[in-house]
DNA sequence: TTTATATTTAACCATATGGTTAAATATATC
DNA sequence: GATATATTTAACCATATGGTTAAATATAAA
């Protein structure tokens, strides 16, 4: 059984629950991009970018590879899958319960 | 393929992204609770849980049935299924996306 | 060395968040 | 009707969030 660390999920469902920053990873589908690409499509600031990217940072949803004074972004999958096993684990979880409890409750009825 | 609604899932995961919600959502599995059973673990006051509560409500990760005097809360995994979809979509759409860059690079290194 | 480009940081602002205590509301019970 | 119980709402507070513009920093290019 895996345990999940209470931050780090803090962090992933946090970065995950804006629409830009969601925007974002969504546009990073695979391959590298550099803050100014990423910003391009948006009408917001670079600072307000560089921002979520931070926030995406430390949820260590993305990674940055410096070289020159560009920066090169890349998603961060794994961590998809963090976030993606705590609500699979529940799910089940919650499914397994709502089951029992629904044939104990027709065990009630038919006896 | 599924469509997802942007306010749904920003509701859902910024529910997702506190430890106590994620903690009453635990504790809520399968079973019915009333508002006062879920907050009795908890040290913080009953009005703090209400407003967690409505909190959950919103993304609809629980609902409430009213009986007499109390309230009874329980899950409705459906919505969790709905980050989950969320989340696995991409995790795969980006698992395609990078493994194509790999064997792109891959070919470009040995020919 | 100057200048242009890429990106972050600082200072600021309005609104949201997560908590508190006290008052309000709704139902149950005496 | 009066009182106890369950829950929400209101008012408040400190801090976080998501945005802005302007200044700072770092590298590239002339």
């Amino acid at each position: 059984m895996v345990k999940y660390k209470t931050q780090e999920l803090n962090h992933i469902f946090h970065a995950l629950s804006d629409p830009t920053r969601r925007s974002i990873l969504r546009d990073l589908g695979g391959r590298e991009k550099t803050v100014g690409q990423i910003a391009q499509p948006y009408r917001m600031s670079l600072a307000a970018i560089s921002k979520h990217l931070k926030v995406l940072e430390m949820a260590r949803l993305i990674d940055r590879r410096k070289e020159g004074s560009h920066q090169f972004v890349r998603l961060n999958p794994e961590t998809l899958k963090t976030a993606n096993e705590w609500i699979s684990y529940y799910e089940q979880f919650w499914n397994d319960r709502l089951e029992a409890l629904r044939n104990l409750l027709e065990e009630g009825d038919s006896t």
